[in-house]
DNA sequence: CGCAGAATAGAACGATCGTTCGATTCCTGG
DNA sequence: CCAGGAATCGAACGATCGTTCTATTCTGCG
């Protein structure tokens, strides 16, 4: 029952072969493009099947049950995340530049998700009311962001590019409330408004 | 196939009698309750006639197909969400303080709705790729609400207590952000943060 | 009171879901 | 090159889904 799907996930000494791990990441990014546009809740092994060509059970096999594919799809996304919005801005200065990167990464992420869908904010809305581990793995994947985030702006404050009596987490709150309008005019009533702030 | 179900919808002639429209309410009812937790595609129908001690084809025959039922259950959602939060906004004089009284009942409604559910947030998330009539009734009171408030932004400017130059839009959408923003934190998060603005 | 029509129940349908299991094919390290 | 384990398949399971029928119960009007 319990397979040791831990070794399964952690790295191998070296190379990627064994063919397996390259399946596997295929099926992964097969179920990200899936899950944006169904949410997580909406993938479905079978619908994942058909789309890799293989059979349920050949994918089930890579994952163990849907809950960890699931978080897969997770921790998948929020690697892809970090490489397109975390890491490039760490180029920038810390303080002000910085953040205005991040804010711009971001920004430019959901508007290309416009049609691909954002799975922090539909997994937020899809399992706020559905604790379990796929709960956990993506609550703690965006408190991550958040407080990369205000450490930024904190930053910023301390370095008086940001008024002093700047309130950081409520400025983090602003931030997150536009991006979140962004997304839901964009992508649910689909008007354009990208030029904000 | 295509009963008129426009005859079934719209008010009888006189009275609530017909005891048929009694249960439909109910049901609608323990339909809006359930859609708030396990959002519009959780609701299912079996699900919903154990919780009304029915039979499923009980349910069913009072909406003819679960899209209906969706459908009635955002109609019903809408009836609230105006009596709650539109119609006693009204008894403010027009501007500012109407405005005001509109916002502060929406916060107040999402703050209610921590542990139930804002099904016009987590509808806009679960069909924003799902096209169709559901979408669209969703889609359609959304946009009510939104130029509703849009209508109380405009005269506020047009009576001085917002400054001229005010984007009306710009600030409707930063409105929506706060309250998104809002509900993400404490229904996802769960953390507090009621206190703002 | 009785009867028509509304309201509800009950059983069954095909489809799809996640999951299990045994057999088969493929790949790879020795 | 060959044995052995990894990888994949195919079929089947029980459960649940929305929906459709037919039959039964209830209810309000004449």
């Amino acid at each position: 029952m319990s397979v040791d799907d831990a070794s399964v996930r952690t790295a191998r000494p070296a190379a990627a072969l064994h063919k397996g791990q390259a399946t596997r990441a295929a099926i992964l990014e097969a179920a990200l493009g899936l899950a944006s546009h169904m949410g997580l809740e909406g993938l479905s092994i079978g619908a994942l099947a058909e789309v890799t060509q293989m059979s349920k059970s050949g994918v089930f096999a890579h994952f163990g049950s849907r809950e960890e594919l699931q978080i897969s799809v997770i921790r998948e996304y929020h690697a892809k995340f970090e490489e397109e919005v975390f890491y490039p801005a760490l180029q920038e200065p810390r303080g002000l530049p910085r953040l205005r990167a991040l804010f711009e990464r971001w920004v430019k992420r959901v508007s290309v998700e416009i049609d691909s869908g954002c799975i922090y904010i539909s997994g937020a809305v899809e399992f706020d009311d559905r604790p379990g581990p796929v709960r956990d793995a993506l609550a703690s994947m965006v408190r991550a962001w958040h407080s990369a985030l205000a450490r930024s702006i904190r930053i910023a404050v301390e370095e008086g590019q940001l008024k002093a009596d700047t309130d950081v987490h409520q400025m983090l709150f602003e931030l997150h409330g536009l991006i979140l309008a962004l997304h839901h005019d964009a992508r649910f009533l689909r008007l354009p408004g990208a030029l904000d702030r």
